[in-house]
DNA sequence: GCTTTAAAAAGTAAAGT
DNA sequence: ACTTTACTTTTAAAAGC
């Protein structure tokens, strides 16, 4: 039995800002946790990396601090959770039930069929669509409703970004499949 | 009053004074290339357009003239590669790309993505190859294209392979090496391209 | 616009074996 | 030739140039 595209949904990464503190000393954090990265004249913000999930956060002398690299929203809790217990153990007084916002989530999906993206670059209105191989194999495809981005390759898979909400990317392939087969190409 | 006609003529000065850098751009540049006369006019009416629609704002004049030359070689069907006009252009090959889809979007030019076959006379002429030789290449390209061998690979490495086997099968054989230099690809492009060319479409190869 | 982070997709490229 | 590393595209936030 072949399993529905809405249901090969994947994500692979989620980007979150939270605010922290009012205020961070980054030279004294860059020196006390020893992985940390920190070259002011390169980036503002200083680098600090979490293993357990995998996330990376740039953490920002205003307080406050991007998370990226989550593969789930337990796993962004969780890094907020660490990162918060990081800058505790430097004698920081931390919030503990520290607030986030999701920005972005990046999906993969798989239509489970190639398509053929000439096709569709023809089929497609085409100031919705960006197809120029030449520069990059995928067919960028903006999506109005969610609001999205759908980088479609000639093997049926799909990367959806751009949403807020995990709900997103399956409302985009849902989308996706309608207008493919409105077009009879899928 | 006399400020503002002068402030009028100041302007008209500053927008003539652009628009024919502008043009001396696009003849360098299309020169430089050995672009006909009719890509130079088209390169210029995509230029007006873009300067009538107010594109050019926080837009070096040189990108823009750029980004309307690549789009004015694809619409007339003797397609650059962004390599290529940036060799002869002083911006980087990622702002003309970006501009150039930009002002395509607002100009509605609506390009369909270049087609291998496209590239075919060109790289057979730089090739010295024979026209039989040509329009095996075009002809293994359309079957190459109704496969769906071609979506989502550079057109260039597509044309490149199928032109380095039409050569060997007309019994003009060029290296891949030769064939790649022209097309401005790797040999491990046209390795990769012409073995899934002729595996998919039966060809066979002797070599 | 740029800088930095992460991640996937597939093609192309370069370097080292 | 093969493997590894890396760059192309998209997205979002952060502070500052």
């Amino acid at each position: 039995m072949k399993v529905n595209p809405e249901d090969s949904l994947k994500i692979e990464n989620i980007v979150a800002s939270a605010k922290v503190a009012d205020e961070l000393d980054l030279q004294m954090i860059n020196e006390e946790i020893k992985d940390a990265e920190y070259n002011k004249k390169r980036f503002p913000g200083v680098v600090l990396r979490m293993q357990d999930p995998k996330i990376a956060a740039l953490v920002f002398g205003s307080g406050k601090v991007v998370l990226t690299g989550a593969k789930s929203i337990d796993n962004l809790s969780r890094g907020l959770e660490i990162l918060g217990e990081k800058l505790r153990a430097l004698k920081l007084d931390i919030p503990t039930n520290l607030e986030y916002k999701v920005q972005n989530i990046v999906t993969s999906a798989d239509l489970g069929s190639p398509i053929n993206l000439n096709k569709i670059a023809v089929g497609f209105n085409l100031d919705r669509i960006e197809y120029e191989p030449e520069q990059f194999p995928g067919l960028v495809y903006r999506l109005e409703e969610p609001k999205v981005v759908v980088l479609l390759f000639g093997s049926g898979k799909l990367i959806i970004t751009g949403g807020k909400e995990t709900k997103d990317a399956k409302a985009a392939v849902i989308k996706i499949m309608s207008d493919l087969s409105n077009l009879g190409l899928i | 009053r006399l400020r503002k006609w002068q402030r009028r003529i100041r302007v008209s000065n500053a927008t003539e004074r652009n628009l024919a850098f502008a043009l001396s751009e696009l003849d360098r540049m299309a020169s430089a290339l050995g672009l006909p006369r009719n890509v130079r006019e088209t390169a210029a009416v995509v230029y007006r357009d873009a300067v009538e629609k107010n594109l050019i704002r926080g837009r070096s004049i040189e990108g823009v003239a750029a980004a309307a030359l690549y789009a004015a070689c694809r619409q007339c069907n003797v397609p650059r590669t962004l390599d290529e006009i940036a060799e002869v252009s002083r911006v980087s090959r990622k702002e003309i790309g970006r501009t150039y889809r930009f002002i395509s979007r607002e100009l509605g030019l609506k390009l369909l993505p270049t087609s291998p076959i496209d590239y075919v006379p060109r790289f057979c002429s730089g090739l010295t190859l024979k026209g039989e030789v040509q329009s095996r290449a075009v002809e293994i390209l359309r079957q190459a294209g109704e496969k769906e061998l071609t979506s989502g690979r550079g057109p260039t490495g597509v044309a490149a392979a199928a032109i380095y086997i039409s050569s060997i099968l007309g019994g003009e054989r060029r290296t891949q090496r030769e064939v790649a230099e022209v097309a401005g690809v790797t040999e491990v492009t046209i390795r990769n391209r012409y073995k899934e060319l002729a595996e998919k479409l039966d060809i066979e190869i002797i070599l």
